[in-house]
DNA sequence: GGCAAAACCATATATATTCTATGGTTTTTA
DNA sequence: TAAAAACCATAGAATATATATGGTTTTGCC
């Protein structure tokens, strides 16, 4: 009987735990589950370095929020999921988020492209349990809403550059136009033509920013 | 009990002959399926219009290749599609085809966007039980080939346009690049041009066609 | 090997797009 | 209602990409 190793990181270790008690009591065909856990980016990192010089682990279950402040700013479950590719390149990455959002969805498939991608909200034992058989056997394994972000993606031939993405970003958290300038290198009539493109793009001319933000997540950029 | 309506569509009457008793035979939670079927883009276009009128199809099962002379040339299953989706846009719309290359599952994606993809060599009757009650409930459904082409479209984010595609398609059924001139709206030093950034964008440069074909097979452009 | 076809490359010029700079008008908001 | 922000328009600058042309290298075939 095989064992299979998984690796499964999580801020919150009652949710670990409960990965660790389902997957290790699961009945598989062909193989058995053994589960380590891990609470932070430092901590998980160290275990794939480790592990990956001897026997790598095979899945890894990342979460994306990490609010573990003693790794410093800005190291979340992406960039583990970033540092497990370059480290242990055969291990299966499973991305187990909150976030189901479009824009979450689409940079994680993007920098990481994991084999399998759940929202927690639809994280059950018969689907933890289908998650891993279809990892190991016929990747990948999306959740419904993950499915639906996707399906959205993939209808829609329109391609934003970078600097389009980052107006709708920065339009959807509020930022007033005239203050882009700091943050998008261009000049204030080039976003604003920018935006007016957008909204002829998207249907909705000669309507306000809100309209734009709609239909912006409507489609999937934010 | 409700009456789910299918109609299935495919040139071999064999296959929507296969559908129809496995699915009006199986045990569904909530409802019984009642299956059409149709062989030909004339007669699903008319059934599907018919239906319109009063009580729509629930589900359409569509074959992409019709090869069906009557309805004179380029009237695939994606055609019925693009019909359907005008005039029954309540019904749900699951492609059942052959074609699991990358290129033909983004195109439909995009033209069509289903409530489902499967690739025929992955059908059996509990995959179209899962399909049915998938669809209905929670869309969509896509089997693991399907999920493998669009995972791949997903990862990476170059956008190429019209013109990019049309030449890696011409490339990729042999055609020569002088000749392309008659298909493409470029002069011949600019289709070479854009040969020329394509293998660098792919990371091919200085090699031959070849490479660029493989590596675009590779990224799931064709 | 040698020849012709095709592919490949380079450059000057033309064209189209998109940027900035500037200044005016309309809408929001305090 | 006054100030701030958004919105719009245009001229000129900068950029990218097209064509036209001609040369070099590679490929395929006798």
């Amino acid at each position: 009987m095989d064992i299979i190793r998984i690796l499964a990181v999580d801020d919150h270790e009652m949710t670990t735990m409960g990965y660790k008690f389902i997957l290790e009591d699961s009945e598989f065909k062909d193989f058995k589950v053994q589960m380590d856990t891990a609470k932070s980016y430092g901590e998980a990192t160290q275990k794939i370095e480790e592990a990956a010089n001897g026997i790598p682990y095979d899945i890894l279950l990342l979460d994306i929020q990490l609010s573990n402040p003693t790794d410093g700013p800005g190291k979340t479950g992406e960039d583990i999921g970033i540092f497990a590719r370059k480290t242990s390149p055969e291990s299966k990455i499973v991305y187990m988020s909150s976030f189901s959002d479009n824009y979450r969805i689409n940079s994680i498939m993007q920098s990481v492209d994991p084999e399998g991608y759940m929202v927690k909200s639809e994280i059950d034992q018969r689907s933890l349990q289908a998650m891993v058989t279809t990892v190991i056997s016929a990747p990948p394994y999306y959740t419904q809403k993950a499915l639906m972000a996707i399906r959205k993606k993939m209808a829609q031939d329109i391609a934003l550059d970078e600097i389009d993405k980052k107006i709708l970003y920065y339009l959807s958290i509020g930022t007033k136009t005239k203050d882009m300038v700091n943050f998008v290198s261009l000049s204030l009539p080039g976003i604003e033509n920018r935006k007016r493109q957008l909204k002829s793009l998207f249907g909705v001319e000669k309507q306000n920013d809100q309209a734009l933000i709609t239909e912006s997540r409507n489609r999937g950029f934010i």
